[in-house]
DNA sequence: AACTCAATAGGACGGCCGTCCTAAATGGAA
DNA sequence: TTCCATTTAGGACGGCCGTCCTATTGAGTT
């Protein structure tokens, strides 16, 4: 059932728009266009507009995934994991001074829509978490490990919510570069004490 | 021209249903249910969805300035002031769980859209960070006030998006904590030296 | 009581939305 | 070539949207 390539083109085209206009705000007849079929043929492949929404969750969280084990490979140690995570930010940075962060933003829309894939949403999220939970585990930090993820990953998301706000990828480079201090600090006290952040 | 009274009625209802449904998500039955006047109504007082929108965002500047403007009386000492800023996410922590910062998401749906009047909604951070600069300042931090208000202001926002994508009030608490002791090392440190986040 | 005008109700309008239906095209198997 | 299942195009549908129009209400003035 459905043709692999064309159903693939419709859900990375969703997930494209879906970054830069938000799921609501995306029709039908946009997602159309930009693959280059007609409108009708959708329902061939999807019974419904949430069912791309689950789709493109879906794919999303299968490259987060893929990205992370990348990482685990790439960073020989955990503290050069976490500096991977950091580092998106500002590789991103133009797309995120223009549309936010792609994790954060789809979940705040779906959370306002209290739309049911919001939890598959969120899942994105988790699976950053339990991440870096475990770098931070593996730097020694086994009491507070999870809050450290938390930590970064809250932070992670302002930054990009205020370089959107105020255009501005300078304030990315500038804060990732304090946050690379903070996990240099981090490595270098023991995991009964806990930082300043 | 206009009744005041029902004017302000309805950008009560839609600065609330702004919020709580996000602005595009928002109709007009949903406003005039909410404030009890028929749909026809509305365009005695407003000429499109776009002008509720704006005075929407005016009735939040408004009340952002009056706040703020407490908070320097409320308060004996700059760090005290900000201990105000850093105090409304846990006073706001049950809303918050539920829909996120109201500037926040609003700023990103508006980014998302990129809608006419996104600019002014992002001048309710500039409100924050100016005030919040304003308060470094007199802390002593001449160098890097407006950097510490960034930081601040983006930690928040990261928080917010967090705390209600995990429905957890708990993860206010503990990183409110958090920023109030990295507060403390702030204001017991000069203005040259720079604070691991 | 007659008049005025701000304020309201209710519905008409064109448009786009997501959904659904059906006929036509396509292309490999027999 | 014939057949059949997969895939596609195109349009119909009901519904809600934001917008606009007009008749009516109602309170205050003279």
């Amino acid at each position: 059932m459905g043709n692999k390539q064309t159903r693939k083109q419709i859900v990375d085209a969703a997930d494209q728009l879906f970054y830069e206009q938000g799921f609501e705000h995306t029709s039908f007849s946009q997602i159309a266009e930009a693959v280059g079929i007609s409108r009708g043929n959708f329902y061939y492949h999807f019974k419904s507009k949430d069912e791309i929404l689950d789709a493109v969750i879906n794919l999303r969280l299968f490259r987060t995934n893929a990205m992370l084990d990348g990482w685990e490979i790439e960073g020989d140690t955990p503290a050069s994991r976490i500096r991977c995570f950091i580092n998106i930010l500002v590789m991103n940075r133009a797309k995120i001074k223009h549309y936010g962060c792609p994790v954060g933003t789809l979940c705040t829309e779906l959370a306002k829509l209290d739309h049911p894939s919001k939890d598959n949403a969120n899942e994105l999220f988790t699976l950053f978490r339990t991440w870096l939970r475990r770098q931070f585990e593996q730097l020694g930090r086994l009491n507070d490990a999870d809050e450290l993820a938390m930590h970064l990953l809250a932070f992670s998301q302002g930054v990009a919510t205020l370089a959107s706000a105020f255009q501005d990828e300078g304030f990315i480079r500038s804060e990732v570069s304090r946050l690379n201090d903070w996990l240099t600090s981090v490595e270098s006290t023991n995991n009964t004490q806990s930082e300043v952040l």
